[in-house]
DNA sequence: CTCTATTTTAAACGCTCGTTTTATACACTC
DNA sequence: GAGTGTATAAAACGAGCGTTTAAAATAGAG
């Protein structure tokens, strides 16, 4: 019983830090059984299947992440109602910070590894994690989308639904390439930048795109 | 001779539908040569490679939208210099539209074609495409760069190159994942859209996005 | 018509993949 | 210590892939 959790918990391990780097579909069980020192058959045997070890390598940050950026929400929107202040939409987007940073339970590299887990998520099998995530935690992102919707009082919903979308294609793709990204730019600009860096420099972007004027109002 | 043609345009025109509906990757030479309705072999006979098929089909739509591309930057910076005048974000980024549309003579979808086709070479053969579009197209790119650069004088060159890979990714994104989004959109706001309108929608937020104040100054 | 070069065809090759099977080793209860 | 359920191991399966081969068909030139 404890060696088999061992071989369990070394390939899930494995199998994510492949995922992370190369994408799910590129990433074989050969490669993360030899890499994790286990046998071939292990996977399907404590799995079921490669589908099912990617929904439980996705289950594991989404369980951590998900509750974290609840209580993030729910407490700003708390204590925006206490002092009748209001929130703008740096406010609701710096909620996913904390939550972030908790997947460093996870995993030290926790955090890294689940945004670049998201962008190959969304790149590849479309329309699963969408569905998986919203039968799971639909409450939390519509609370989510509720706030970025009350900081903007004055765009359609239609708008916000599409900008908010489009922050998500700037974030899986400064995650994906990201790496390629910043040796770019150590090249051209000889400043040497980490992936949390360049989560930074993502709020701003995002935050002014998604509050710029409705051009059909 | 003539036969001859009509097969390599088959197969060609063929390709690029099937891979900008599911990827490079994802679709096979046996469902690209049973669907344009030619022999299997016929692909390496006349392209030598997949790989080589893949290329032929981007070089295709980059050989028309890059030097349109090019003469539209080079027309605003003109007109420009001319009277002496400014151009803003906005300008610059409607470069794109006409050099999209010119897509048509490729294709009557030529413009939503090269879209996708771009979304999934950037996120499939990640280094690939960008090395060939430097190589070939690196004086466009950089002129686009420079003028994005002129139209944001007091944004560092460090910030305008992360800001304009979120616009890319968050183009991409849209693209790729268009149809998903837009009938999710469909059912929850009521509004049918097309991927032109999609497109529409991105250039507000983009532009605000790389226009906002540098953070660090 | 004949010869030659080009194009098309059918078949197979070699490889990788996820999965399954079958047998062996292990841990724990009685 | 025998017996039982769980875990690991090696091997093979069947399918799909890109590519290659070698023969058949086709076209154009002399």
């Amino acid at each position: 019983m404890a060696k088999a959790l061992r071989t369990k918990d070394k390939i899930i391990v494995t199998a994510e830090m492949l995922f992370a780097e190369h994408g799910f579909e590129q990433t074989s069980l050969r490669q993360i059984t030899s890499e994790a020192d286990v046998n071939l058959a292990s996977v399907n045997y404590h799995f079921g299947s490669k589908k099912a070890l990617i929904q439980a390598v996705m289950a594991r940050y989404q369980s951590v992440f998900m509750p974290a950026l609840d209580a993030q929400l729910t407490e700003l929107a708390r204590r925006a109602e206490i002092n009748g202040a209001t929130y703008n939409t740096v406010d609701v987007l710096a909620c996913v910070n904390a939550p972030l940073l908790a997947l460093k339970q996870v995993r030290l590299d926790g955090p890294v590894i689940y945004l670049r887990l998201l962008g190959y998520a969304y790149s590849e099998i479309q329309g699963h994690l969408r569905k998986f995530t919203m039968t799971h935690y639909g409450n939390t992102v519509q609370q989510f989308f509720a706030m970025i919707q009350t900081a903007n009082p004055s765009l359609c919903a239609n708008t916000l639904f599409w900008r908010l979308h489009f922050s998500l294609g700037a974030m899986l793709f400064a995650q994906v390439s990201g790496q390629a990204l910043r040796e770019i730019a150590a090249s051209d600009f000889g400043e040497e930048a980490h992936a949390e860096e360049t989560l930074a420099k993502l709020l701003p972007f995002v935050a002014a795109g998604i509050a710029a004027p409705d051009p059909r109002p």
